[in-house]
RNA sequence: UGCGGUGUAGCUCAGUGGUAGAGCAGGCGGCUGUUAACCGCCGUGUCGCAAGUUCGAAUCUUGCCACCGCAGCCA
């Protein structure tokens, strides 16, 4: 294995091979490798961007590597007698991209366990250092966002992506593990009322040419009749690829409760797009959603999937990213960790809507929006039953009836549904869902209760004409998940390339 | 989208009617098994854009743009 990384190595880089002190077999190895004290006495390949270059007069150079694979950076000794030490290694600084081989030995300073006594470095890339936009000091996040195709190279921002990749990797274990399938719902929709928020349509027309042509026909219509029509010709999507108006979907659900009423337990994780016109900390147009949807399930199972999915997040995160985390704890919310540690050993509060009005009506707390049974709730009323009330996550159910949308089902009072929100400090919603109606007649009434077509819906319908089940779901907002336990405050710093109002730059 | 705030050097910010400032980054020198290294010296500008008030505007007024925060829509 050794051999065949370092032949590879020098395959990839001739000037290796002409490095008369490289003869000695390496292995390419991470920098988490090279810093683990079992790697001293190895001899390795480790490759990477320089975070910091510091000289010593002494005759050598202290440079820091850092490839992604840890939170640190292995330090690097580069001594003066290196071949290259003067034209190029003293012009290393942040941002350049280098191939380093040499001896791990254990690191006499203080702050890391190893070091890597340089044989070679190669240097694969400069980054002009008046140029380069990242300094070796903290930057704030609205100017990193400006910078997005280089935030990865902050340590934010790599704690964040190592901390997502681990979240979505427990997502699927969790699921997994319990025999939930895997569905791939489409990302194009044609149902034009999936009723969850404003949609981006999706067209194969040339837009410019058919305003252009409605321009024309206006023309017209004004030389004729001498006034401007009242009513323009229109775009005819019948002629579009799908031979109608389609959209971005705003949701898998509807297409995974297909899969859930023929194989049970299923699962949804994808990018989920909304249109609005949202300028928050907590609202993208294009983010990532986990939806189950499995039979036989009734709220209250699935509150209990919902609350063992997230617990099992904390609980991985903060086993697998611990320098990850200890980073978030020091520099971006000094309560993160334990938070999270709190969580996963308590049990999440279930309380009902009308509980919920009780609370707020009876706290003294004044609130700029009333607490009446019927309102939903608003943004302060959520943080004062999570922050301040109770201090941890709460889940809410039983919802008003006029307040949700027609798929949850009706209770036997009539004017709630089997609706439940999970709400969390400071993140508010990060899961909603419902045990959803599979009663036929109460369904179609709900959707001419809500002026839905039911017609439209023919194919969801049909779940109810043919072999209904009880069934649940929800909706998990990932970037959501992934503030809450990096306490990034900003949603547009979780996700590598946000797309909001006016922003879609990278 | 509504309300509020901000916009000054590469970055972070001070400057509230009278010639544009600091720290960091950068350059030069010194020191050092260093670790956001340290010490000394040096340079840095359409003061977001446009109009207006004024002898004079970074500063006051109006409009526009961008960003941030709060709210709504939600995940």
């Amino acid at each position: 294995m050794a051999l065949i990384a370092a032949t590879r190595y020098n395959r990839g880089f001739t000037r290796f091979l002409h490095s008369p002190r490289v003869e000695q077999v390496a292995d390419i190895v991470s920098v988490a490798e090279a810093r683990r004290a079992d790697s001293v006495g190895r001899e390795v390949v480790v490759q990477g961007w320089v975070r910091t270059r510091r000289d010593s007069k002494a005759g050598f150079s202290f440079i820091e590597v850092n490839d992604g694979s840890c939170f640190g950076n292995v330090q690097i000794i580069a001594e003066a007698a290196l071949p290259n030490y003067e034209s190029e290694i003293k012009r290393l600084s942040p941002g350049c991209c280098v191939g380093v081989t040499g001896l791990v030995k254990a690191s006499p300073g203080k702050g890391q366990a190893t070091e890597i006594q340089a044989a070679a470095v190669v240097v694969h890339g400069l980054a002009d250092v008046e140029s380069y936009p990242l300094q070796k000091k903290g930057h704030s996040f609205e100017f990193l966002r400006t910078i997005a195709h280089l935030r990865p190279r902050t340590n934010t921002f790599g704690a964040v992506a190592r901390v997502r990749n681990r979240a979505c990797n427990s997502i699927h274990q969790f699921f997994q593990e319990r025999g939930f399938l895997y569905v791939h719902t489409p990302i194009i929709t044609a149902s034009d009322c999936e009723g969850a928020g404003a949609m981006f349509q999706v067209t194969a027309l040339d837009l410019a040419a058919e305003a252009k042509k409605a321009v024309e026909s206006e023309k017209g219509e004004k030389s004729e009749k001498g006034e401007k029509s009242e009513k323009g010709p229109g775009i005819d999507f019948s002629k579009d690829f799908f031979n109608r108006p389609a959209y971005l979907t705003v949701s898998g659900q509807l297409e995974a409760e297909t899969f859930a009423c023929a194989l049970g337990k299923t699962y949804t994780f994808g990018p989920t797009f909304r249109a609005e016109n949202s300028n928050t900390p907590r609202h993208l147009a294009e983010f990532w959603m986990v939806e189950p949807e499995a039979a036989f399930f009734d709220l209250w199972d699935d509150m209990e999937l919902a609350e063992g999915l997230l617990k099992r997040i904390f609980r991985d995160v903060l086993q697998e990213c611990p320098e990850d985390m200890q980073f978030f704890n020091r520099r971006i919310d000094k309560t993160v960790i334990e938070t999270l540690e709190h969580i996963v050993e308590s049990e999440f509060l279930r309380i009902s809507y009308s509980d919920a009005i009780d609370i707020l009506r009876k706290s003294g707390q004044r609130f700029e929006f009333p607490t009446a049974w019927g309102n939903d709730l608003q943004v302060e009323h959520e943080r004062f039953l999570t922050e301040t009330h109770f201090r941890r996550p709460v889940i809410l159910y039983d919802y008003p009836r006029e307040i949700k949308p027609f798929y949850m089902r009706v209770n036997d009072d009539g004017r709630t549904v089997r609706a439940m929100d999970v709400l969390v400090p400071k993140v508010g919603e990060i899961v909603g869902g419902s045990q959803r109606e599979e009663r036929l007649d109460l369904l179609e009434q709900r959707m001419r209760e809500q002026d839905l077509d039911p017609e439209s819906y023919w194919w969801y319908l049909d779940l109810r004409r043919f072999g209904t089940v009880p069934h649940s779901g929800f909706g998990l907002g990932l970037e959501r998940v992934i503030q809450f336990i990096t306490g990034m405050s900003n949603i547009r710093d979780v996700i590598p390339f946000p797309r909001t109002p006016g922003n879609a730059e990278f």
